[in-house]
DNA sequence: TTGTTTTTTTGACATGCATCAAGGAATTTT
DNA sequence: AAAATTCCTTGATGCATGTCAAAAAAACAA
């Protein structure tokens, strides 16, 4: 929840929070093709949101973890447009979208903030498409796990640690590789000496390399 | 503009649009790193929006044409996110998003008529991600060149004639394909008789067979 | 008109990643 | 604990697309 609320504000903010939801790991918060009703705020665990084609390909779309808005794909249509599936036994908080404009009419503060969520959204989007249109395997990979271990920073966990909730299937549909591909990339940093893996364990031993990979200074 | 709105809230919307600006070719709307202050309609003309890396490469990340609105990645962090350019002489209707917010305290319609606005382009970036992601050079021609014949046809023009407004390279850096790339695939749709490619003009002759190729049903 | 630049097309060749395959490690189920 | 399943790793090979190159066509400028 953003900053810029006195209690009274705030005490209404929260009674937009219709309930509470639980979803076990492998379930799904939404389906696409669902009818929108609400935007979720992910109170704890972690989640991928992915769409199918008609020929059954899946494209993961991101990975949402605790803090983080979820759903704002339903609103344009009514219906929700991807699946939101819990990498890990999840809470999510119900906030009915429809109490969310009534209340945003009220306080420009959340008007301002549900404004900033989508746009931050879009903004996300757009740094994938230059990761899926322009990078090379090993400046995905490098994005992305700088990517997370950014998010997971600014929730009070490690810089450098972290286990990964999602396979390396997920990992690389979301980054438009294989998976044997993400898994010799892993090898490849492992072999230069600039993470630690095993398995879903990944420890950042070269931070600078990773960012030099990302920004593709590379040095022949 | 939506549909929704009596006389008296149609003259208010009206009157958010503060002036017009015009554009000409090759220039730009807004660049990456200005102050974000408005929201632009888009009256005439057509725009492509794209994003630089750090080492230089662009990505481009949209083209849009008349009555659609651009300038919502802006509103995150008060500063443009991508460079708007026009492919052609253009003009849009300069919206100062604070008075959009504030109108939109006072008409619901008009709220949620914003929010579908971003929520769209959400879904579009989705679409486009598993455009990078998963389609090969083929599918990903066809779904641009459906996409935009659907969207000029929304406008009233031809459902199979249409002037490209970019040219190769820009087609190619919003699919994630090099301009040759994209020139042979144009040059293997006209062989097989499902376009007419003549430059920028392309007239599309199978509309089915697009399509088909779009969702990927090959007939090996 | 003529010259210059930009854009497009096409060919020859290179390569990064996908595909296919097999085995091993970890996790879940029985 | 054993069996089954899922996930991960690694090797061998192939292919779609990238790269390099050159020329033609179109657009623009002088």
């Amino acid at each position: 929840m953003p900053v810029g609320f006195n209690a009274d504000e705030m005490q209404k903010v929260d009674e937009v929070v219709e309930k509470r939801r639980r979803i076990k790991q492998g379930e799904r918060l939404f389906s696409s093709g669902d009818a929108f009703t609400s935007l979720y705020a992910i109170r704890t665990g972690f989640f991928k949101t992915c769409v199918a084609s008609e020929d059954g390909r899946e494209q993961v779309t991101g990975f949402q973890m605790a803090g983080e808005i979820i759903g704002m794909d339903g609103i344009v249509a009514d219906h929700h447009n991807c699946n939101a599936v819990a990498l890990e036994d999840a809470e999510v908080c119900v906030m009915p979208f429809a109490s969310v404009e009534e209340l945003s009419r009220e306080l420009p503060v959340l008007q301002r903030h549900v404004h900033k969520i989508m746009s931050r959204e879009i903004v996300r989007e757009n740094s994938v498409m230059m990761l899926l249109g322009n990078m090379r395997a090993e400046e995905r990979l490098a994005a992305f796990l700088l990517n997370l271990v950014q998010r997971l920073h600014a929730r009070g966990l490690s810089q450098s640690e972290l286990v990964l909730r999602m396979t390396r299937e997920e990992i690389g549909s979301y980054l438009g590789l294989k998976l044997e591909t993400v898994s010799r990339t892993f090898s490849k940093f492992s072999d230069d000496g600039i993470i630690e893996v095993k398995q879903r364990y990944v420890k950042i031993i070269d931070a600078d390399a990773l960012k030099k990979i990302f920004n593709s200074q590379i040095a022949y």
